[in-house]
DNA sequence: GTTGTATTTGCATAGAGGCACAATTGTGCA
DNA sequence: TGCACAATTGTGCCTCTATGCAAATACAAC
């Protein structure tokens, strides 16, 4: 039972164990992913270091983590890298997984 | 907790800091989920820990975080607690939070 | 009441992860 | 080249949490 692929609902432990799940488990990161939302336009490491109350190698480290889960992308430009979120693909592979939850597991 | 709250999405720091995303963080909760999944009927706390190599006392703290985070529920029948998959609330919470997210954010 | 079983809780230990600081790497410019 | 600045990475410390075991609680049967 070990390989968990139930029948209808896909690969539940698939979903969960991505590290788009993993990703959002610490503060410190949330509150990076909220100002990276609030911002109109992409954000450096060190404009994002400044809003925040932890140190710069910090930041680098979670956003690092939230580009390997997919919810965030960078480009780098000169010197700087500048970070944005990416909504299509973590919210299409959410909503995925909530249509095969609602469309057969029990109400 | 820097009024996050985006003027289109809602409050997506709230959604991310709920306990429903705090609770799959650890592999140990998300094989007990699975397991619970997988099983056509309700499960009682020793029949969850036989088929996990944690102590019954770590798969009880760990199913009552499911409970607190909303993902599972129970119902004490006799000297067995009876646990399941809530589906509904948590699959509802999530689309709700997806369906802000596609609705205003930048594609 | 007592006994037996299921679950929870208290407590100590160990492991994982966040953190700051320092060193290193990457990049642009003089 | 050398220098300055941005970002990453190495390292050690520290906190938080998962874990196991034991004690306590909840419940049923007697």
């Amino acid at each position: 039972m070990a390989d968990a692929d139930v029948s209808c609902c896909g690969d539940p432990a698939g979903l969960l164990e991505t590290r788009l799940f993993k990703a959002p488990c610490d503060p410190t990161r949330i509150a990076i992913l909220v100002r990276l939302a609030e911002a109109v336009d992409d954000r450096t490491v060190g404009q994002i270091a400044e809003d925040s109350p932890v140190d710069t190698s910090v930041v680098s480290r979670h956003l690092a983590a939230l580009r390997d889960a997919g919810i965030v992308e960078a480009t780098r430009r000169g010197k700087e890298v500048y970070h944005r979120v990416r909504y299509r693909v973590p919210a299409a592979t959410l909503r995925a997984g909530v249509d095969a939850i609602e469309a057969c597991c029990p109400s």
